[in-house]
DNA sequence: CCGAATTCCTGTTGGC
DNA sequence: TGCCAACAGGAATTCG
């Protein structure tokens, strides 16, 4: 599932593809995708629109284009392609955006998760979904003040951290990693960390999606390869996806449990904060 | 207001 | 080997 390292490396990877081409049309296939928007509306909007840069705020992919910001969420398995007039339609194809020089960005998704929707460029960093989220692991302003101040809640901390409007960019797989660095069990309550475990949090958050931005992300199961997107982070994974195998640092034996909702993995001899 | 559960969706997996 | 229920999960929505 793409997360905020594999969404910044589909925004590496497109921006040199779409960036300066102007739409004409979309294509629409599954109707639910551009919610609130009709097919036919959300076509006839972007016509005319040249996309000028590709930015990203967490997970979300922002197209910004003359007077719209195109904001794209690809959820489990959203991928992008670039195909031309003749590019065969794909299996799980739902969205195929269409250029003035022929050419098209075509949007295919597996289980139908994504979004797409329209906003105006001028204000759509002010309303939903935007509005609502938190910070960047990285930023400046994400520090132990503020992220105490965030985690005044009861929820377990794994919780915690997939909450956009806390910290941005954190999906399951980079929760159970830096949950796994910073020492601290999942399942912790969140207002019961200490400021020390607090700090390694920001500490680890930001290191972690670091060098998982810097190798291009995780290429697992549920995600893989579009444009040519093939991160090489899954090779670096320490403690997700590895139930039954050894501890990287300790030796015991990692532990698959359910937190959340979500499948979730620690080492439960380093984890104990 | 808070937090847990449900919903969306389909390919893959695991148990019998 | 084949069948089918369970599972995977981000975030909006519903429920208690």
């Amino acid at each position: 599932m793409p997360e905020l390292p594999e969404v910044e490396t589909v925004r590496r990877t497109l921006a040199p593809h779409v960036i300066g081409r102007t739409f004409t049309k979309a294509d629409v296939k599954h109707v639910p995708m551009v919610r609130p928007h009709t097919p036919s509306e959300f076509s006839k909007a972007l016509a005319g629109q040249t996309v000028n840069t590709i930015n990203r705020l967490g997970k979300y992919l922002i197209f910004e284009l003359d007077t719209l910001a195109l904001i794209v969420h690809l959820r489990m398995e959203g991928k992008f392609f670039l195909g031309d007039k003749n590019a065969p339609v794909r299996s799980h194809e739902h969205v195929r955006y269409h250029f003035n020089d022929g050419g098209s960005l075509i949007y295919d998704d597996v289980r139908k998760f994504g979004t797409h929707t329209l906003k105006p460029l001028a204000t759509h960093r002010e309303t939903p979904p935007l509005s609502t989220l938190g910070l960047e692991p990285g930023d400046p302003m994400l520090d132990v003040d503020y992220l105490i101040s965030k985690l005044t809640t009861t929820r377990t901390i794994k919780s915690a951290l997939l909450d956009q409007s806390i910290i941005l960019g954190l999906g399951n797989i980079y929760v159970d990693e830096v949950c796994f660095c910073a020492k601290i069990r999942p399942t912790t309550r969140a207002h019961r960390l200490t400021k020390t475990s607090v700090h390694r949090l920001i500490e680890c958050a930001t290191s972690v999606i670091a060098h998982a931005v810097a190798l291009g992300g995780s290429s697992i199961r549920s995600y893989t390869d579009s444009l040519g997107v093939s991160g090489r982070f899954q090779n670096e994974l320490n403690v997700h996806l590895r139930e039954g195998e050894p501890c990287l640092v300790c030796g015991e034996t990692i532990k698959k449990i359910r937190v959340a909702g979500r499948g979730t993995y620690y080492c439960r001899r380093c984890q104990k904060a």
